[in-house]
DNA sequence: CTGTTAGCGCTTTCAT
DNA sequence: ATGAAAGCGCTAACAG
């Protein structure tokens, strides 16, 4: 390994001198600039940034932490930020939670211990609390899809009420007045609580009453939606229409309601939620609540260049759901 | 930021005891291992893995390169390797590539620089000579996906050949004579040439000729399969099956095989590779060669395991695929 | 504009 | 078994 010492031998000039040519020092005269950089490039050198990282206090890279690494949510979340963070030559170091208190305690150790300049998480275990302490130790934070009271400059969110609302409201207009509800876990996740009280407030707004026997809490899972659409079917209600969570819960209710010769959307129509990439995949094309989880994404990167690297820019802490109409709506008839 | 300085003095002990407490040393008297230890938590520390990296030339953490991070191939990949690694209490470090070879070279160096103790790469772009150089530096290197002469011990391949004769005897064992064929980009990539070298195998021994017009050279993505259905469309060439090298070009051919009322899988039975997991969330459920990635990744990590820390496993370097059979074919009609 | 010097927080000989 | 001291490769005052 070729370090700067030897940069700065081969160059006849001292360390600083190098040191200064790396970090793009003004105050160099050319000639040596010049010398140095043949010197460099003779070597083969590579700066060592760990080095760099324990001298400076500085890494230019960002810590990462998401929830699932195999997940199309996840995925473009990852993507976005590391597109954004790239452009502006900064690195990205990804950890994964798994929506685990230690693992995702671990993983936030793991970034800061290896000198992240700042966080971007996306939690779901670690408490507000514990958010607070992490804040405390002064590192730039972003946190996505979470609102912490006394941290909002610093949160990305979505109006998930907002989009609940939205896609119990479709179908209400579409004719519809029997539907049923599979949620996400609401004791784990906020945005479950928030989507399934959109959806009551879609309901109380057309004078529908909520109905306990049309309501069953999933996790999120493929499976749950499973589950969820056989519970309707053996407590035997009446339905015309289904919302779920989320795109996963939708795609495994679909599955099943063929398994009961339901015709989609005709028997039955069904909106998801997140649209993510495989919501335009399953057949019929599922009509969703669009999460812009990419622009939320860039936003929190752009929110850590501002805070750490002073590079200016705008921060919408609140974005907006929208619903994609597709194929497995229809009017009830 | 508590350094061991201060857990030392704490302790009323010198730094070289409290590192050994740290390293798990075992020569350290058990009084003054506990007096550490209750330093150590009441000062809340933390040690520093980036000094420690440096001062160690370790850093307990791998590196891995994959070409895209929202991606359902490469989301099964980071997340067997994650898996393995953390279950021996390794960390990863996880950067992209995009299959382009600046933004190749740049994530091997930033890993590198980052001082990971080996790397688990996917490159498509690195040239064999530059994986050379990587390998001459001597940090322990596993490659996915690629067969690279002379770093056999190194690479973790699928039988990509056999993958491709595969799905064409399906069809053929079908009753198909007439099987058109969407292949992945040939001269970026070595498993689409395999993959189509397999396809011809099958045909020759059937006793059926390559027929150029039932070709076509896509990219892998989505919107190639839908170009290549519309130029077998176009040409007005006549079959009844199509292989896709992939499944992304395998739904594209299906949704675009949708606009002219081709009937799935009466009139066109396809199949796609690899298995992702959206091959089941199709409409018909996607036949497809199952691609064994997860296997790959984790014996790709336990070779690193293997490598780097002397954790013994048995390596097979290379993988076979399965048919899927789902029901996007059909027997000729 | 350039060089000297003192660390960054930790590991690792080498003495004791 | 414990401590002292020398560095890992680099940055960042401080002089000159």
């Amino acid at each position: 390994m070729t370090t700067i010492y030897q940069v700065a031998e081969k160059a006849g000039v001292s360390l600083s001198t190098v040191s200064r040519v790396l970090n793009g020092n003004k105050s160099v005269n050319k000639q040596l600039r010049k010398k140095v950089e043949t010197a460099m490039s003779d070597l083969n050198y590579r700066p060592n940034s760990i080095a760099r990282s324990l001298a400076s206090n500085r890494s230019d890279s960002i810590g990462v932490l998401v929830s699932e690494l195999n997940s199309p949510f996840f995925g473009e979340m990852m993507e976005a930020i590391e597109a954004v963070l790239r452009a502006a030559n900064k690195h990205v170091i990804i950890t994964v939670g798994h929506n685990d208190l230690a693992q995702e305690q671990d993983g936030v150790e793991f970034l800061i211990s290896r000198n992240c300049d700042a966080l971007i998480l996306h939690v779901e275990a670690l408490s507000d609390e514990q958010l607070y302490a992490i804040n405390e130790s002064k590192i730039p934070l972003a946190l996505v899809n979470r609102m912490v009271p006394g941290l909002e400059d610093k949160c990305i969110c979505l109006n998930n009420e907002k989009g609940g609302y939205l896609s119990t409201k479709h179908l209400i207009e579409l004719g519809h007045r029997r539907i049923a509800y599979i949620s996400g876990p609401l004791d784990k996740s906020s945005d479950a609580s928030e989507r399934l009280a959109g959806h009551k407030r879609a309901l109380m707004e057309a004078g529908i009453a909520f109905d306990k026997n049309l309501f069953f809490e999933g996790d999120y899972s493929e499976a749950s939606g499973i589950q969820g659409l056989s519970s309707f079917m053996d407590k035997g209600v009446i339905f015309s229409a289904l919302v779920c969570a989320n795109d996963w819960m939708a795609t495994g209710a679909m599955t099943r309601a063929r398994d009961y010769d339901i015709e989609l959307p005709d028997d039955l129509s069904i909106v998801g939620f997140d649209n993510v990439i495989f919501a335009r995949q399953v057949f019929p094309k599922l009509t969703t609540i669009h999460n812009p989880i990419k622009q939320m994404a860039e936003m929190a990167a752009k929110n850590i260049l501002r805070q750490v690297y002073k590079i200016p820019m705008d921060v919408i802490p609140m974005f907006d759901p929208e619903l994609v109409r597709r194929d497995s709506t229809a009017q009830k008839n």
